[in-house]
DNA sequence: GCGGACTAGTTGCGTGTGCAATGATTATGT
DNA sequence: ACATAATCATTGCACACGCAACTAGTCCGC
């Protein structure tokens, strides 16, 4: 067992770490979307990043990114949220291929209403996981890196 | 735009850092799985977690734990596993409810054929992660608090 | 002991996902 | 100018997942 095998472990137990932090946050965050709103955490991810374009509209490979799911599934998942009324299709006139969509009214207004939802079990799951030992350090670096790069 | 609001958008930068880091891992470990030992990521866990429990045994809830999914996905991934002949189910005599999982000599040789795999998917796209502005502070975390946790 | 609450694991069912193939539009090379 | 390649989004298909209902086994109170 030498350093090599060591860095090994280290990386491993890192990802297992990352892996099981992140299963905790969408399993509550999904509870409580779905609980008030009826959305999924995927669902929220498009609201959020559309409302986050203030104004601007965004394309679908922009949104299969920011959703890290794949084109299909982005297809699918705008489709839903199109149904329910949350957000419009608009073909842009400069390239007919793409595809921009829009929050509509009532899709803002959802979120507004998410939002604070959102939040507060993101806070609850945050404070509950650094509690855990094993996860602590990881929640403090995800938070306080970010107070860095957010001043 | 008080205290309480940045805190709320550190929050939510956080969350969505981790995510698009545990995205962009998975993706790269379920690729090079997939392709040289056609293994899924949640199976690689399933080998890896009864691996480490080296001749001792896994009840399904702990499985369950440590793969992060239902009961029913799990009792179907055991099963998956169990038809490729890589584990056997052991129903256990004191608690006649309980079944135990235990790697095959397949199973342990398919995992050994996996490690090294997984193991350089993961430092590749941990180095390439660490070179992200946005997501190296995580990266980094993850590393150096595990360097702490497992000397 | 015996009936009711509880726990462990499994199945039916609906749904969201990725991959590969397709249609539609734009870019490129000669 | 025209054919070929590349890009954006969408559909067919198979599959893994979660939830709720179910079965089997254990624990508890009386």
């Amino acid at each position: 067992m030498g350093i090599a095998d060591d860095a090994v472990e280290i990386r491993a137990r890192g990802w297992r770490t990352l892996a099981a932090l992140h299963a905790l946050i969408e399993a509550e965050l999904e509870r409580a979307l779905a609980e008030s709103v009826q959305l999924s955490v995927v669902e929220y991810t498009v609201l959020d990043a559309l409302s986050r374009q203030d104004g601007w509209h965004m394309r679908m490979q922009q949104l299969a990114r920011a959703t890290a799911l794949s084109p299909s599934a982005t297809t699918r998942l705008v489709t839903r949220l199109e149904d329910r009324g949350l957000l419009t299709r608009i073909l842009c006139a400069d390239d007919r291929r793409g595809i921009y969509t829009e929050l509509t009214p009532s899709g803002r207004e959802l979120f507004e209403r998410a939002h604070p939802i959102h939040d507060e079990a993101l806070a609850r799951v945050l404070a509950e996981a650094g509690g855990r030992p094993e996860l602590a350090p990881v929640v403090h670096a995800l938070q306080g890196s970010q107070v860095l790069a957010g001043a």
